[in-house]
DNA sequence: ATTTATTACATACAAATGTATGGTATACTC
DNA sequence: GAGTATACCATACATTTGTATGTAATAAAT
């Protein structure tokens, strides 16, 4: 049998191989020997092979799907968070159990405690944050003075600026037309603070 | 044996196999096993099992590493956009080679013409966009009137609203402090149209 | 023409991995 | 208590899959 020119065909390899692997799934060497029509197990095995001495794929050896990219070209684990519609009084656990959608989030820290709500009324637009935003809270029962947090007060979760003053509590919009609420602390669970601010444009 | 109480175990199973396939690595059915320490592959292939009869999780029947996400959970594909560190003159492709970083997205529309840039200034404060902020920017070469742009004005990159008046262009900021850009349109190179606004709090 | 490198084929083996079966322990219902 | 359901363990088997070895064909270099 005859051969292809150049390194033609191993490109190919690296590409179908990259593309399978930023879809989720990692081919076989026999799923790429297929993909290609080679009639050898081995063809397939050397072009990854040869990718891998390259340093243009990595591989994890004896492993079932073990090809992956190279930690340089390595992408940062993505993770998704659960966009919440409403936050129900008191059982926060059951909401994210049910989520109107995930947004991707970078993996790198903590994601577990991390959930997703859209911002409705104006009152915090004076820190950029405004009416259909998405905000990503990091689920904490305390904040430091000046945090953004998302605090429940009665059945509303609400985006604020945080000042604790003594026993009460005060919620602070960042829009002069709004007046700060002054709470007992009592009065207000704190769900969390918000990490990252996030709006989509038409 | 004993057994742990309710359908704990269960979710703890979905969370992990869902992060794993987010990362790009499904995981087999004995390393799900190893993960939560069960001394029988068993255990763990009856909660991925009970998984997939849910409909929580879908399976490639004899596949290594099969089980897969449903196709009706709003697919949680996430893709990376690389965040650029400056926009070289005319070379918008070689910057995307060299990133400063990447920003996960949702994968679920087109992603290979998007890329993400840092904003600098005070100038769309209005618009809600800070100083510091991250703009995910859509490749393309025109816009419509009123969209947020970006625009590569002599070496430098902005982002401000798209203003056509006939041979002219207006590049409007959101600020009231800053004036308005009229430009003949030979003098400005439109890099695309910001499509989101991130900003990452302390 | 001979050599060398690359590409591809054929086949076999061993490890990884999905699958199946039967058993034990705890909790709950009746 | 009997019965049922769930969670877990132990072990075995079959398929999938990574790996190894040897051979053939073509292109380029010598």
């Amino acid at each position: 049998m005859g051969r292809t020119p150049a390194g033609e065909t191993r490109n190919r390899v690296l590409a179908f191989v990259r593309t399978r692997l930023l879809a989720g799934q990692p081919p076989t060497v026999r799923e790429v020997q297929e993909a290609f029509g080679f009639r050898a197990v081995g063809t397939a095995r050397q072009h990854l092979e040869q990718l891998v001495v390259q340093g243009r794929l990595a591989v994890d050896r004896h492993k079932a799907r073990g090809y992956r990219l190279p930690a340089s070209a390595a992408a940062p684990a993505a993770a998704l968070v659960p966009l919440l519609g409403r936050v129900p009084a008191g059982a926060l656990d059951e909401a994210v159990e049910d989520p109107d959608g995930y947004l991707p989030v970078d993996a790198r820290g903590p994601v577990d405690d991390l959930f997703a709500l859209r911002v409705r009324g104006e009152s915090m637009t004076g820190a950029g944050i405004l009416p259909g935003d998405l905000v990503i809270v990091r689920r904490q029962p305390t904040a430091a003075s000046g945090d953004i947090v998302v605090a429940q007060v009665g059945s509303d979760a609400t985006v604020k600026t945080f000042r604790p003053r003594g026993r009460q509590i005060e919620l602070h919009p960042e829009n002069p037309a709004f007046e700060p609420l002054v709470l007992d602390a009592a009065a207000v669970v704190l769900l969390g603070k918000v990490v990252e601010v996030r709006r989509f444009l038409p």
